[in-house]
RNA sequence: GAGCCGGUAGCUCAGCUGGAUAGAGCAACGCCCUUCUAAGGCGUCGGUCAAGAGUUCGAAUCCCUUCCGGCUCACCA
């Protein structure tokens, strides 16, 4: 348990035993002229009660007043607590956490959790509307695991749409004599006559075709449902190119730091679609309207509008609502997972409702599992539009990544970075950038996408995490060269590191909240507070050349707790730290 | 029409399970490098929390209404 929690139980065993059944909140103070904690719930404990706020708050005063962990504990206004740690309890915390910052951390209960993230479309560039995903699922991930959690995650590829029989009638143009494209082709191997780069023409090439040229979008649906359908030809064909372009969409996620347990996608689930529609078919939930294959998954307790949902068009192809449900069914059939999670763009959640329903409704799922859609918010032009992902014409990731890397080169100190190392170090912190301006919104809020967000290097950013990081990696490899040993802390000497271990103390409730929230905007948001108030310490102080011999050694146990504090933050929300910047 | 999300400093955004004096970064303006990496530190300026009404000891936060913006609502994913 970490000391936050511990001290927090405390205060709460004594409010208890005060005869106050309730669970109260310790947190940061709004007011530090008056003490660096507050409880606020001596307030609602007067109305349950029926008794004066400030009584009560007297009454549970005097009894922190006997425990040497609190000092300065006073009442203000209505009946606020305000309570300071005493430096015999800050200095035991720090040495709780010197070895081992684990124990600055509050685990949850254990559990299996499959992470749905991702979700490039095969055959197509990774673009912006990508980032999110990728960002903030792998960091969701990173954080659970931290947090005790075992979890798998899954790329859930786009490969089973309408852009693969828009990419393989395109190429039957263009390569007519391919022999997967004759009469009598049964299975044999064959070379793709094209590379990753002529992909990326030949999707948007078609795909603007097609909104023009009925034929051609009739064909493609024709084609899709054959590939479906596993046609030999053209499912060959599909699989080459999903293999090649699988190759091209993972060195993006390499370069974003996304690593996925499995690389599957819909085309996936297609073994498990025919026992789906079985099991939905055979408990009478699904009908034929207009052609299609539906399933109503409307709840009396709705007084709103649902409408039901899609499973196979009239022309018998399926669709993503069929291959989701079907991925699902699959998932738990493979593994033991107590909750599975999607992160997609948030228009998507209608969609997902109506999935998670259909999936409870049939008993696909039980009720114990739990089905989470966390959607991310829409990711608009400088316009304020939103940013369409399938009309072509939108910048790709790996072009924006260049983007910021090219500002970052030009920033590069070269006294301290050796020429050799400058190309990986402006990628290195180009990544930081991108991906810290990515994370430090909240979620579900709407996204205005603009290039020059994410080529801002100054304040609050992923550089100047890295930078203040590698600083105090510096300052550690300087003492160790300097034959100096610190392993204890003994002396709180100022304000300045005091408000470090402070901010320290609250590591945990935001590792929780954010796991919660399924958001890292707190996470991102503490890491710069906890960065900025260290570098606040570090210029008022000179470490390396204090006299106080204890102190020089409390000075620097702080430091190195501070930066595998950094490090471990840094990981969850996936970015990398270069040797030196 | 129905539903979802949003409107907080010039800009980008936190804060929203009700708590004391609403925060951060950027931008603007000043100060601090012979000394552990100045991609750093310190300071100043900047607000009728869209509007109105309500709930209560207390509202940016909860309820209602209105205005403004975005999105979604069966054969794309």
């Amino acid at each position: 348990m970490s000391t936050f929690k511990y001290l927090e139980k405390e205060i709460n065993d004594i409010v208890n035993k005060k005869g106050y059944e309730t669970d109260i909140t310790l947190s940061l103070s709004n007011r530090p002229d008056l003490g660096q904690f507050q409880v606020n719930d001596a307030m609602k404990l007067a109305k349950m009660y029926h008794k004066n706020p400030v009584e009560i708050a007297n009454d549970i005063k005097s009894e922190l007043d006997n425990n040497d962990n609190f000092v300065n504990v006073n009442i203000a206004g209505a009946g606020f607590i305000n309570i300071s740690l005493s430096d015999k309890a800050l200095i035991n915390f720090i040495n709780n956490i010197k070895d081992d910052i684990n124990n600055n951390v509050d685990k949850v209960e254990s559990k299996t959790i499959l992470l749905d993230y991702g979700g490039a479309n095969v055959a197509k560039a990774l673009h912006v509307g990508h980032l999110r995903s990728a960002n903030i699922g792998e960091a969701l991930n990173r954080l659970a695991k931290v947090l005790g959690v075992k979890t798998i995650s899954d790329v859930h590829l786009g490969d089973f749409g309408l852009q693969a029989g828009l990419v393989v009638l395109q190429m039957s143009i263009m390569y007519p004599d391919l022999p997967c494209f004759k009469e009598g082709y049964n299975g044999e191997d064959f070379e793709l006559p094209i590379t990753e780069e002529d992909l990326k023409v030949i999707y948007p090439t078609a795909s603007s075709r097609s909104k023009e040229d009925e034929d051609f979008l009739n064909e493609a649906r024709q084609i899709t449902y054959q590939i479906q359908n596993n046609h030999i030809g053209y499912s060959t064909l599909w699989n080459k190119v999903s293999e090649l372009s699988k190759k091209d969409i993972k060195k993006t996620y390499d370069r974003l730091n996304a690593k996925f347990d499995l690389w599957e996608g819909e085309s996936d689930s297609f073994q498990y679609i025919p026992e789906v529609l079985k099991i939905l078919g055979d408990k009478g939930l699904t009908y034929i309207s207009e052609g299609a294959t539906v399933m109503d998954v409307k709840e009396d307790s709705d007084d709103k509008e649902m409408p039901p949902i899609l499973l196979q068009k009239s022309d018998g192809a399926y669709l993503y609502a069929t291959t989701d449900l079907a991925t699902i069914y699959g998932r738990l059939k493979r593994f033991n997972l107590d909750e599975i999670w999607y992160t997609t763009d948030i228009r998507q959640e209608l969609h997902f409702t109506q999935v998670f329903r259909a999936a409870y409704k049939s008993g696909i799922v039980n009720d114990n599992i739990k089905l989470g859609f966390y959607g991310f918010g829409t990711m608009n032009g400088t316009d304020g539009k939103p940013f369409k992902t399938r009309t072509g014409g939108v910048m790709p990731l790996d072009e924006l990544i260049d983007l910021i890397k090219v500002e970052c080169r030009k920033r590069l100190n070269e006294n301290i970075v050796e020429e050799e190392k400058r190309e990986e170090t402006s990628e290195t912190i180009a990544l930081a950038a991108l991906k810290y301006a990515d994370l430090l919104p909240f979620r579900a809020t709407d996204y205005i996408f603009d290039p020059a967000k994410f080529s801002d290097l100054d304040g609050k950013t992923g550089p100047y995490l890295l930078y203040s990081t590698i600083r105090i990696r510096s300052l550690l490899k300087k003492a160790k060269q300097e034959g100096i040993d610190y392993n204890n802390f003994n002396i709180i000497n100022n304000n300045s590191d005091k408000d470090v271990i402070l901010t320290l103390l609250q590591l945990p409730n935001v590792l929780n909240r954010s796991y919660e929230a399924k958001s890292l905007n707190e996470v991102a948001e503490y890491i710069y507070k906890l960065t900025s108030t260290y570098n606040k310490f570090y210029s008022e102080n000179k470490i390396l050349t204090c006299e106080n011999k204890d102190l020089k050694e409390s000075w620097l146990v702080l430091s190195n707790i501070v930066y595998n504090t950094n490090m471990m933050l840094l990981d969850i929300m996936g970015i990398n730290v270069p040797e030196k910047m």
